[in-house]
DNA sequence: CTCAAAATCCCCAGAATTGGGGATTGTTGA
DNA sequence: TCAACAATCCCCAATTCTGGGGATTTTGAG
């Protein structure tokens, strides 16, 4: 079965370029074009496309808010950002909106088309430029790594199901120990911690990607 | 002039595969092999390869923690992970570490060479899977999106206090108020998050950057 | 001004957590 | 082989949470 494809692209020509494009590459097919997110959001529908691709400078509803609302809407849907903007800002939001994928328009349609199979796939695909930006985006905003406090493979294990929020009683039905030995060991987990109760012992690992 | 790659790889076999491979391929050229990072810091000199293909499940230092250094001392290098693991640990770290790309170590001869070139030419680059989990790091990690719960100014400020991991006790002598308040405030905190504890909260409030 | 929402406070009872004690059984590295 | 460590289990008492009820006062937007 081929892959459908979804265009959102205000640009006529470049809009029905691209759908005469994958409609003459075999393995693809593109039957629903879109002029605006509003229109998008309106006639989209079952069965739904297997992906997206989104324009973000758009007339009324940026392709960002776009995706935003097309991955609230249908959580599973695919959808790859085809724009000519490469600002850590606009790829950032993007990103952060749901889009499995970020190509710029000055791709060669064999790019396009292998980054399509990708998403397909189950991959995500960005232009290697792009793929440098969120890199060093990714960087900036990542939390800095501490010290190791040791925790055996036991503690480690429980301190992951307090994260999840369960209780003594739920962990050790989950584990199968009795309640007295999950007290124990998140005893001893608070020890190595330095904390002395649940919530500061799931605030350090989260902060501290503990777990 | 061609590619220069240098190769840190404690299986021999792989190693001098990938170096004849990357020989007998016009534009790239391979005359530095290391079986271990201590072996590559050691050894490395000007003038410096334009690529090191650096494996991390090494003997003695790990090729994560290789990266680091060779970064630390060469910030311009290129630092490309070839590797079998795909787990977000050592995604992440990597990438964190300063790596301008990450490959599994099934990628075909002419992923890794293309990836190469892209680095090269100043990209970065990445297998569609790993792309993926990137992305799924990325916003895991990703600063606050606003008030989706809606909570009131003063639920988020024991919220806060919940997080910092304080008691009930704690965050009513913080903030001048009745144990009983804060007591109401967590109730309705809970009803808005639709959790049932103080420890889901936070894990919810941390995971939803609501803090 | 008026009304809804926010913020404040109170009681109760069952459940859960915390911090002290202990103890036994394996595993494992020196 | 032996000590250290991980993992398991038990008791007790004090404290803290959770989920139901209520209630009143402040505040802010229309």
């Amino acid at each position: 079965m081929s892959i459908s494809v979804a265009i959102v692209e205000d640009n006529a020509s470049i809009r029905d370029g691209i759908a005469r494009l994958l409609n003459a590459t075999p393995g693809f097919r593109c039957n629903q074009k879109y002029a605006s997110c509003e229109e998008a959001l309106q006639s989209i529908k079952e069965p739904l496309p297997d992906i997206v691709l989104m324009d973000i400078g758009l007339d009324g509803m940026s392709g960002i808010e776009g995706v935003r609302r097309l991955k609230q809407r249908y959580p599973n849907l695919n959808v790859v950002m085809l724009t000519v903007y490469d600002d850590n800002e606009r790829i950032f939001q993007s990103l952060c909106s749901g889009a499995s994928g970020y190509l710029l328009k000055n791709s060669s349609p064999e790019v396009v088309m292998a980054a399509l199979t990708e998403v397909h796939r189950g991959g995500a695909a960005m232009t290697p430029s792009i793929a440098k930006k969120v890199l060093s985006l990714f960087r900036s905003i990542a939390p800095a790594q501490t010290e190791s406090h040791n925790l055996t493979k036991r503690e480690t294990e429980i301190l992951e199901h307090l994260v999840a929020g369960s209780s003594y009683k739920m962990i050790a039905d989950a584990l199968n120990l009795s309640i007295e030995t999950v007290h124990t060991h998140i005893k001893r987990i608070y020890g190595k911690l330095q904390v002395h109760s649940k919530t500061e012992a799931v605030s350090k690992a989260l902060r501290q990607r503990l777990v």
